[in-house]
RNA sequence: GCCCCUGUGGCGGAAUUGGUAGACGCGCUCGACUCAAAAUCGAGUUCCGCAAGGAGUGCCCGUUCGACUCGGGCCAGGGGCACCA
């Protein structure tokens, strides 16, 4: 009577039972422990993609096995709904943005569906709709009047052709991806918010978040970049050359200050901007500083301009004077914009010397007696002993930063400082496709909040992308509206938020959503921290730094009492696959290589890389779900592969998990009741339970896996038993997380009654975790020779007895007495020859 | 350039605090069932060797009774940042 698993009909009937049952919402009023289980909500852009299943299968499983461990899980799902493909489609296939995305987020819900996810749709929202972010918009009031954002020009990159700010990554070889226009640097007035006030905050935090990889603490550590030194001022010999009378450098080497053999300012310093007043000649060379790329290659080969404008004085020796330059290599934006240049100790100043024949003069050595060494073609930038340096000689690298800092401090001319590689968050974005900025431009009043009883301040419907630009910029009516303030005729801003403050606080949103405000602090406390948030590592900087900022800018004006939004961070690996090329080197889909190879024709088989379109090398989930079930992908999305790593796509490998699937459907359609216990089979199966608990606690899903195959063997090798009967009904409760389609159907054939999903997770029982007996290996110098089976626990003497008369023993040290005999209980003995 | 991670059979990968390397899966080989195939089941599968035995976790050194695991130095692949003073 054996019949086979019918994913098709197994599938639709539970995913219907669960939703009918409302089982997997979340109760804001449960008396059970709460857990927060949250994958990174996907952008709509169409159809849902395996590495959309492999992230949501992992979080599914471990809210699965969090309900059966007694906790009320909240695991939601959304929509980063707002973005530039949508505007982009509207472009291209002149469909409005909104109704290209709500038919994404229609299509992809029901291919998530499909899949059988434990996920609260009650909770579902979508960012791009005003019950969002209007909520946002609300915030973003809330955080202006705390001071936290402000305006200032910065640039931006300008495509003239489509009238629009580009991203960074948007412009490729100094042209628009779109246009392909020849991109300008514009100045535009944009709206900041105020990270770096948070930036210790930001980094101090990192330590406490123990439970998220190393890695992406270090990325945030380097990316928020904070930075120890000594600013300090030196005197210019020329103050009748503008205001400015001294300029401020910053440096993480005020030992090395002696070695200094010029200053130089960035081309963007208010100095140089005051001699390009008076110079034509300035005026040029600062021009030309800002021409050419700004793309890594460019700025590797570019070659150290300098043009020299003024003199400066040492400020620890007043007949000392060094040449300052405007130089292309300085950066306004980080430090003081100004530095002073010690060509022997750093690469960069090493070349500028060189090449406009300045001193370059050694005062950091190995050793005091290398004060003349010369220096082998390139800087030194290590530490050392100090040497040439006056009140400085002898000391080392540390003692002479520290000497140099008081003496400033004491003398007044500089004083030691942080710096910090972090800068504010520009938020405004040119675009229509966003969250509209809640303010209002009065001529009168200045940038106006838009007062809350008059959010949300919605999208206009009625526009065209037929023209380039903006298109709130150009609607006829939207952007004119009263002063809040005044109540004279005012202007919207029309910039919208960039994507980034929309995934800063959905999280919390899931955890309440009340209909008048963003969130209610108390039923938001209950849930939050997520404790395990689970996404790409290609979020381990911005949208989680971002995320950090925002929880901590809600707790600074007293909204939220959280000190993190993320409790356990986890970043999983990539779903890839193999490439495929014809002959003439276009990418080949799977299939028409598959057909083409079929046919005879030539296919190159390529390497083994991340699923995209542009390599046409993407499996579609969804004709594998019709073709197998949602269990066998599940199943596949986690096994062999440790979930931080990549995981190759293969026909094999579905195959494999589909046979699994029906392997257990097979072992739980023949279980029969029988009498007598099994100690063997009781022990796998409470080994089993604990280290499967383990495992997907640590989210080790590939041993959880194998956890479960190695329990399969042992059932089906057992002879029938009752403990054979129990093993597989309590397999059933194993694998219900992650197969949990055919675990229902499995559970209800048997005649449980309830749903597998809302069954305990077993115990194990500690007794039979313990072995009563052991495998002891004897070894010879720490070689393998045999194997024995003794008693746990046995004495050492007993288990030194056994090994040095083993056959195996007295083979190899062929009649010589061992010199030493190590005895590691219950484990091994190692006799020393 | 700076910072970080990874390297184990044909493949994906296991291996408490140093203690039997290769669990589990894929693939492959042989066998059973079948007219045949699929599915399923059984046996085997790190390498060399008929065997006894030996070698083996990227390479070289070291610590140790004992090293995939610890230390030093290389090599290769991947990632992050980058004219950050």
């Amino acid at each position: 009577m054996a019949s086979r698993f019918n994913p098709t009909k197994a599938d639709a009937h539970w995913q219907t039972v669960w939703e009918d049952g409302g089982t997997f919402r979340a109760s804001d009023e449960s008396g059970r422990p709460k857990s927060y289980v949250l994958e990174m909500f996907p952008y709509p852009s169409g159809r849902i993609h395996m590495g959309h299943v492999r992230n949501y299968t992992m979080g599914d499983v471990l809210a699965r096995y969090r309900r059966m461990k007694g906790f009320e899980v909240l695991h939601p799902m959304g929509w980063d709904a707002f973005g530039m493909p949508a505007e982009n489609a509207a472009m291209e296939r002149k469909v409005h943005p909104g109704e290209w995305t709500r038919a994404n987020i229609a299509t992809m819900k029901a291919q998530l569906k499909r899949l059988g996810f434990a996920l609260d749709w009650s909770r579902e929202l979508a960012t791009c709709e005003p019950d969002y972010y209007g909520h946002e918009q609300a915030l973003f009031v809330d955080l202006f009047e705390a001071g936290l954002v402000y305006r200032k020009e910065s640039e931006v990159n300008w495509d003239p052709v489509d009238m629009t700010v580009l991203a960074n990554e948007q412009v490729i070889d100094g042209r628009g991806w779109r246009s392909g226009a020849l991109v300008e640097r514009r100045k535009l007035s944009q709206w900041f918010l105020k990270i770096t006030d948070f930036a210790e905050e930001l980094l101090d935090g990192l330590a406490t978040l123990d439970q998220w990889p190393d890695k992406v603490r270090l990325m945030q550590e380097n990316w928020i970049g904070k930075s120890r030194g000594m600013k300090f001022r030196f005197a210019l010999d020329a103050p009748e050359r503008g205001a400015i009378s001294e300029i401020e450098v910053y440096t993480t080497r005020p030992d090395t200050i002696f070695g200094a053999s010029f200053v130089a300012v960035s081309p963007d310093h208010p100095l140089a901007q005051a001699y390009a007043a008076n110079s034509e000649e300035v005026a040029a060379f600062i021009a030309r500083c800002k021409q050419g790329g700004t793309t890594a290659a460019e700025l590797e080969t570019a070659e150290k301009l300098g043009l020299e404008i003024a003199e400066a004085v040492h400020p620890l020796d007043p007949d000392w004077t060094l040449p300052v330059f405007i130089a292309n290599f300085v950066l306004m934006d980080y430090g003081t914009g100004a530095i002073f240049g010690v060509p022997a100790h750093d690469q960069r100043d090493f070349e500028f010397a060189t090449k406009y024949g300045l001193e370059i003069q050694r005062v950091v050595a190995a050793s005091a007696d290398q004060a003349d060494k010369p220096l082998g073609g390139e800087a030194e930038s290590g530490d050392g002993v100090m040497v040439n340096s006056r009140f400085l000689d002898g000391k080392d690298t540390e003692t002479a930063k520290a000497a140099v800092i008081a003496r400033a401090e004491a003398e007044g001319w500089g004083e030691g400082s942080v710096v910090w590689r972090l800068r504010d968050w520009g938020v405004s974005r040119q675009r229509y496709w966003g969250t509209p900025i809640p303010i209002v431009h009065c001529a009168g009043c200045g940038a106006v909040a838009v007062p809350k009883d008059q959010l949300p301040v919605i999208l206009p419907e009625d526009i065209d992308f037929e023209t380039p630009g903006n298109p709130l910029e150009r609607h006829p009516t939207w952007k004119h509206v009263a002063c809040p303030s005044c109540g004279g005729a005012a202007v919207r801003e029309t910039d919208t938020l960039d994507t980034f403050v929309d995934s800063s606080w959905y999280f919390i949103r899931f955890a309440s959503q009340p209909g008048d405000r963003p969130f209610d602090p108390k039923v938001a406390a209950s849930w939050l921290p997520v404790n395990q948030y689970i996404g790409g590592v290609e979020h381990a900087i911005l949208h989680l730094l971002y995320a950090r900022f925002w929880t901590r800018a809600l707790k600074h004006i007293g909204m939220i009492d959280l000190a993190e939004p993320f409790q356990g961070l986890f970043t999983q690996g990539m779903v890839t696959h193999r490439t495929y090329k014809d002959t003439d080197g276009n990418w080949l889909l799977p299939e028409e290589a598959e057909a083409a190879k079929a046919a005879g024709r030539q296919v190159e088989a390529g390497r083994v890389e991340k699923m995209s379109k542009s390599k046409r090398n993407t499996v579609d989930p969804e004709p594998i779900v019709d073709q197998y079930g949602a269990d066998a992908v599940r199943w596949f999305m986690l096994s062999d592969s440790p979930p931080e790593r990549d995981l190759e796509w293969s026909e094999a490998g579905i195959e494999g998990a589909w046979k699994f699937v029906n392997r257990l459907w097979r072992i739980s359609e023949a279980s029969e009741a029988a009498e007598g216990e099994d100690k063997t089979l009781d022990r796998k199966l409470h080994q089993t339970i604990a280290a499967i608990g383990t495992n997907i606690e640590a989210l080790a899903f590939n041993k959880a896996v194998a956890n479960i195959y190695e329990l399969a063997n042992a059932i089906e090798k057992a002879p029938p038993s009752a403990s054979r009967a129990t093993s597989v009904a309590t397999m059933m409760r194993l694998v219900a997380p992650m197969v949990p389609h055919v675990a229902e159907e499995a559970w209800a054939a048997a005649g449980h009654a309830g749903l597998v999903a809302d069954a305990a997770w077993p115990e194990a029982d500690p007794a039979l975790l313990i072995e009563d007996e052991v495998t002891i290996a004897i070894q010879v110098n720490g070689k393998l020779k045999d194997t024995i089976r003794a008693a746990k626990g046995a004495a050492k003497e007993e288990i030194e007895a056994m090994a040095v008369a083993n056959a195996a023993v007295q083979r190899t040290l062929a009649g010589a007495a061992p010199r030493k005999v190590i005895v590691v209980p219950d484990r091994l003995v190692n006799i020393v020859a």
